[in-house]
This record gives structure tokens, C-alpha cells and sequence, in this order.
DNA sequence: CAAATAAAGGACATTTTTGTCCGATTAATG
DNA sequence: CATTAATCGGACAAAAATGTCCTTTATTTG
């Protein structure tokens, strides 16, 4: 569904949204220990995040990532996807046709809307907020 | 959301199912040109089909590729899916995460579930048939 | 201002997916 | 029975995704 980096994007930015709720601001390091990921690759993935706004970067000692309270509900998940993997989740063609809309659909074109609407819904309507205060009462959990 | 490969395959499966209406026994490179798909990978991947009985393969002159009338009611998109990409749709966690389920979700989980549902009962409900037959009327389209 | 710390960014390495090529096998036909 | 047409299957090639390493840049602190 989505690809490992963004898998490793929305992971990151919940967690760094859970700390920020705490007031900590957090290194990579420590964000890949938390949520299993390489360290390396999870740096360039939360430059792509920064870049588009979605955290905020400091640079030098005490630096880190976090997310401003207010910014945790603006951001939706579909920025997150839309920042990383690009819109082909919600444009492409189910069976990768270059045509394909309700004029000329593939076989599968309107089952596929169905589904795509639903997720696309689902992303555009749920914040990092929700993400990360399931997290915080113990409700969901973010590592293995 | 499927690979290229399975992209291909299903794509692959409806044209010959289509023919198979007419009586028609079709090869390699006829379904390769039908579905504008590259011809060697499409020959695997049919290879595939073919090993997970989803298809019909006749080897020698006047052989080709085709599917009775009866398996085109049997087979469903799920087998497909399932035959070229494994189970990793319907299994694993939006997230990457090796253990989450619904006592250790992670904070995608619910949400997820649903929509998973939904894809993978359309996918076991939607039959060969059904698809070569939208295509038969003109209803649907398989090229570019 | 020097040292230390953390992100930024470029180059490179590995793995997976996608795609190609070619010889082997099977079967039909004259 | 030789030729031919088709799939099968293995080895290889190219491209994309994933992942690593190292230098540069910014910033804090003593």
C-alpha cells in the first residue's frame, strides 16, 4: 500500500509528534530506535518531511525534530503520503492503465474508486494529533 | 496497491478469458500487444497464472493460452492477486509492523481494517467473468 | 572563538522489482 | 520424421527502492 519510506515517514511523525505534546524535541537517533527503522534512511525521509513543512527541523546541539501543537491537527496523514510517495495512490489506474477515468475505465475502474475514496477519506480526515494521543494513553503502539 | 507484475497478470487473465468466450486460443505475444505489456516479463508471469491453475496453457503449434467458461465463474481477483503477489495485502500492517493486531495495534490499525475488508471483499467477489464480459459489451477498456 | 552536536546533503552500495534473451521442451503438421 | 510454432525455465540486465557513509553547514555552549 504505501511504500517503506513512508511507512518509516508517518512513524516518524507520530512519534515526534507524541514527544512534542511532552515538549521534547527529539534527534534521529533517537526516532529510529523508537520506531525501528534505519537510522540513515529515516534521516533523509524526515528532510523530506521538513522541507515540506510538515515538521519543523533545528540544526546543532539541542536540535531535533518536533511538531507545534497546532500543526498536529493541520497535518493529515494524505500530506504525509501525498510528501512522500506522491498523489499515484489516489490518480494512478487500479491495473496501471495511462487511460483510464469514467469515460474509458479499466475493468476494475469503478470497484477501484470505491476503495480509493474510502482510503482517501480515511487519510485526509485523520491528524497526527489523533495519531499520536492514541498513542500516549496506550491505546495503539508504534514499535516491532 | 498491486504490483506491475499483478497489474499485468490480471490485466492478462481478462483478455484471455475474453477470447476464451469467443473459442479463441491466444499466445504470448497476441495478449503482450492487447494489454501493451512488455512480452518476456508477461511470458512469467503467465507462467505463473498457468502453475497456480488459473489459467490453461497448451504447449507446440495452435497452442496458446485459455480458460473454460466455468473457471472464468471461479476464478476471482483475490487468486490473482494472491498467486503474484503473495498475501501481503491482505496481512500485513499498514505501518510495517511485525506485530500489530488488535490486542498490539499501531495507531493506523482500525482504520486500516476497514478498508482492507472492503478491497479483499471485492477482490473474492469479483469473477473473471464478470470482467471479460464488461469488456465483451464495451462497457470497459484493457489499452493503454 | 573553539569545540561539540545535530541536521542537510551528496555519493555510493545493496536489494528488489522489472524486464530481456536464449536454449530446452512439447506438440502439431506436412 | 523433420520442421515449425508455441510455452517453459534459467541466466542475465536494467531500473527503482532501500539503505549506508561521510562531508558540510548551522547552532549552542564553555
Amino acid at each position: 500500500m504505501f511504500s517503506k519510506a513512508c511507512e518509516y515517514g508517518i512513524r516518524a511523525a507520530v512519534y515526534i509528534a507524541l514527544q512534542s505534546l511532552d515538549g521534547r524535541r527529539v534527534s534521529v537517533n533517537e526516532i529510529a530506535e523508537e520506531i525501528d527503522s534505519p537510522i540513515a534512511f529515516t534521516a533523509k525521509i524526515l528532510q523530506q518531511l521538513s522541507r515540506n513543512n510538515i515538521i519543523h527541523s533545528v540544526k546543532g546541539p539541542t536540535g531535533g525534530f518536533q511538531i507545534a501543537r497546532e500543526d498536529m491537527d493541520a497535518v493529515k496523514l494524505n500530506m504525509i503520503v501525498k510528501a512522500i510517495d506522491g498523489d499515484a495512490i489516489y490518480v494512478g489506474c487500479g491495473l496501471g492503465l495511462k487511460e483510464c477515468n469514467a469515460q474509458k475505465p479499466c475493468p476494475l475502474h469503478d470497484k477501484f474508486v470505491d476503495i480509493r475514496t474510502d482510503l482517501s477519506k480515511m487519510l485526509k480526515s485523520t491528524s497526527l494529533y489523533e495519531l499520536a494521543t492514541g498513542l500516549e494513553v496506550g491505546l495503539t503502539y508504534l514499535k516491532r
